[in-house]
DNA sequence: TTGGGTGCAAACAGTTTGCATTTTC
DNA sequence: GAAAATGCAAACTGTTTGCACCCAA
C-alpha cells in the first residue's frame, strides 16, 4: 500500500540527484505513511532521531517536487498532504480535518479565460472547498480545524 | 474617495456595538486608507501611536465582520485587503503583489454540486488566481511577492 | 461605574538559517 | 575529497495572550 507511495516519493527524489540519507529515507517513509493531512511537526515528533529543520527541509524538498501539496485552511492555518498527482483540489472538512482530493479541476478553463480577459499571464491557481464530511454531520461534532 | 471606505467601515463596526476608540478609529482610517493589499505589521508601522497588538485585533475584528479579507500566496504568505463587499475572489500578481477582485464568482454552482455529491455540508470556498499583471509582463519584472 | 478596549511585554507557532560536522557519491 | 546533507541552536515572521490600566457609553 504505502511502500508503493514511498517508493514513488524515493524514485522521484533520486531521479533527481538528491541523495539518498538516512534521515531523508526516514521522512519520506514517515511521510509516505500518514494516512491524512499532516504537519512538519507532528512528523518530527514521530522521528525523535531526525532533526526539526531536516523534517523541514525534506517537506520542503517535497513540495517543490510537486509530491506535496500544501493545503490552507479556512482559518489561516496550513496541513501538508502527499500529492503524488498533478495539479488537483481539495475538500477540507471543517471538523475533522480529513482532506479529500478533487482530481478533476473543473475550474482550469475559465481561470484562463478570466486571466486571458485581465491580461494575466496566468501562473497558477488555488481551489479549496470547506465543509463538514458525512460522518461529523452525523457526530454532530464540532469545528475543530481551523 | 477613502472617507467612503472609512465610513463604510466606521459605520459598520459602530452598528455591531463596538465602541469607538481613538486607537480603533486610527486604524480603521489607515486601512481604509491602503490602496493595495496591506499586512497587520505596515499599519502598525504607520501608526507608531498605536500598540501592535491594537492592530492585530482590529484587524481581525474587520475580518471577523467581512470588512477586510485574508488573501492566502502562493508560496504560503498571506496579504489582506478592504473588501466591503461580499464572497468573491482574487487575481493575484506575483511580482508587483497587486491584488484585483474578481467580482463574479462563477464557481459557487460547480462548488455545491461537488460538495453534494460528496455529501459534505458546504460551508465556503477560496479560489486565488495567480500571475503577473500587464505591467510587470512589459517590464519584466522578477517575482517577488511569495 | 463598569465592561470593553488598550498597551506592553512575553509567549507562541511555524519555519528558516548559520555553521561546524558528518555522509554520500 | 568535494559537494551535499545534517543537527543544533538561534533567529525570525506573524500573531495571540495575560494583565494592569484606561476610557466610552
Amino acid at each position: 500500500m504505502s511502500s508503493t507511495i514511498l517508493d514513488a516519493l524515493s524514485s522521484r527524489v533520486e531521479e533527481r540527484g538528491f541523495r539518498s540519507t538516512a534521515p531523508r529515507r526516514d521522512v519520506l517513509t514517515a511521510v509516505s505513511q500518514q494516512r491524512g493531512p499532516f504537519s512538519p511537526e507532528e512528523i518530527a515528533a514521530q522521528l525523535p532521531m531526525v532533526g526539526r529543520a531536516t523534517v523541514y527541509r525534506t517537506i520542503r524538498l517535497l513540495l517543490d517536487l510537486g509530491l506535496v501539496c500544501r493545503v490552507p485552511l479556512e482559518g489561516g492555518g496550513v496541513r501538508y498532504l502527499v500529492s503524488v498527482q498533478g495539479h488537483h483540489h481539495h475538500l477540507v472538512c471543517i471538523s475533522c480535518g480529513q482532506i479529500r482530493d478533487l482530481g478533476d479541476c473543473a475550474v482550469t478553463e475559465w481561470v484562463e479565460k478570466l486571466a486571458q480577459r485581465a491580461r494575466y499571464q496566468l501562473h497558477g491557481h488555488m481551489l479549496e472547498i470547506y465543509g463538514r464530511c458525512e460522518r461529523c454531520q452525523e457526530r454532530a461534532r464540532p469545528v475543530r480545524a481551523r
